[in-house]
DNA sequence: CTTGTTTAAATGTCAGACATTTACTAGACT
DNA sequence: AGTCTAGTAAATGTCTGACATTTAAACAAG
């Protein structure tokens, strides 16, 4: 595959980071592949040859590539990826391609793993993680209706989760809030929401929500499952 | 804190970034202090400016630092680091001096984590998964006798528990598999190692091992708790 | 056929100059 | 006196060209 078929380019080593990445990420390329050499990605965006190893650092660093001297650089499969590496959530957000799989395994990450936060959140919220979340939780009421600001509740709707996450006050469950932002942003473009879809999810997150405020750890548990079951009809992972 | 404490260097910006990180990881500057600069760096340890900066372009990228032009370098806090990143495995595996509130930190996660994964393995196991299980066990039992070999049965612990987040089949899990060395290795030096806590500490395995096998997820989830509960010991996190 | 040598091509490294950002300082003007 | 402004110093970021090193393949000698 060649770099005809992406788009223009414009800014630091950043941009142009983002933009290769989102381009394997979408399987632009296949596992085992050669990369395109340096000079050649250079000439092509007309960036220095500096840009272009800065870019290639981040995203081998991400394991999205593999650089050797003399070979070149290959393509990394996805079992390789660093899906736990922020960068890699920040390239993810905004992609609507991301491949199902992933979609799925991120998923069912979130299925086992977010009751078991739920708990622990339960029982280690402060009041400040309380503010948080209901703070999170008004914005998702208050951006239910309008259709237009689908992007803006789910924003609410990461900052509910990632509030959840950093209330069990452990640093590595904390570490993985990130991974929730292209899962649920894959879920706001996935799904029609329709009204009566977000009227329930909202009741279900409020049950996360007193379950938390009353320290009820199994309560907690079984709310988070709940909302997940929810999550996972709007993903179309099950009917 | 200046550089004059750390030991001398050589080879390439990998092991200089090794060296800084395990500086930043015990504790060698405070939070929010400033980094020396990218040319005293360069000077003191007898390497370009190049090195210096691929060295610290790893140790920002794993939240160590953060740097901006003009400013400076600034060392971040604990609760901003990359725990999760590869890289910060590699660094702490074979410190002595890690923060005891990291290691408890990891620990706890270990603990509400660790019993699901087992869960997801018991169902999701295949025949390879049993192998690598069974190979790790078999290389904890042989090597359980003799002091010289705790480095080795270390080993064999990590890849018995690596296994496990392997079994389950989840890429995200998978990845949480680097958190398992730093955890285990800590264990190891701190421990006494007597014999019949080894003992113990092998039935324990054993039984996760034998619940995995027999797809018993909910067994695998009690054995699991188990092994965390005999480690927590071990690691003195309880008496 | 195997082994060793050469050659080409890719990433990695170096050195120095320059650009950009930031914080601080000194003045000018009200 | 106070405040805005210009200037300066110091740090990281970038560019460029040359060179080093590693790898794989082509090729020749035994």
């Amino acid at each position: 595959m060649t770099l005809d078929a992406l788009p223009p380019h414009q800014g630091g080593a950043e941009q142009l980071a983002r933009l290769l990445a989102q381009a394997l990420l979408t399987g632009h390329w296949q596992p085992g592949a050669t990369f395109p050499r340096e000079l050649d990605i250079s000439k092509h965006f007309a960036v220095s040859r500096n840009q272009v190893r800065n870019a290639l650092t981040s995203l081998s660093a991400a394991g999205l590539l593999e650089r050797t001297a003399g070979r070149g650089t290959l393509v990394r499969e996805m079992g390789d990826w660093h899906l736990l590496d922020p960068l890699m959530s920040e390239w993810m957000t905004g992609l609507v391609n991301l491949d199902p799989q992933l979609v799925r395994a991120i998923y069912a990450f979130r299925f086992s793993a977010e009751p078991v936060v739920a708990g622990l959140a339960a029982q280690a919220a402060e009041a400040e993680d309380l503010e948080r979340l209901e703070r999170a939780f008004a914005g998702m009421e208050n951006t239910a209706g309008s259709v237009d600001a689908r992007d803006e509740h789910a924003e609410y709707d990461v900052a509910f989760h990632d509030a959840t996450y950093r209330a069990s006050h452990n640093l590595v469950w904390r570490q993985m809030g990130h991974l929730l932002r292209p899962s649920i942003m894959a879920l706001i473009h996935g799904s029609q929401h329709r009204t009566d879809t977000l009227d329930d999810s909202l009741a279900r997150h409020r049950q996360v929500l007193d379950a938390i405020r009353h320290r009820d750890a199994s309560a907690a548990e079984t709310a988070a499952r709940e909302v997940l079951r929810r999550t996972a009809i709007d993903l179309g992972i099950v009917s």
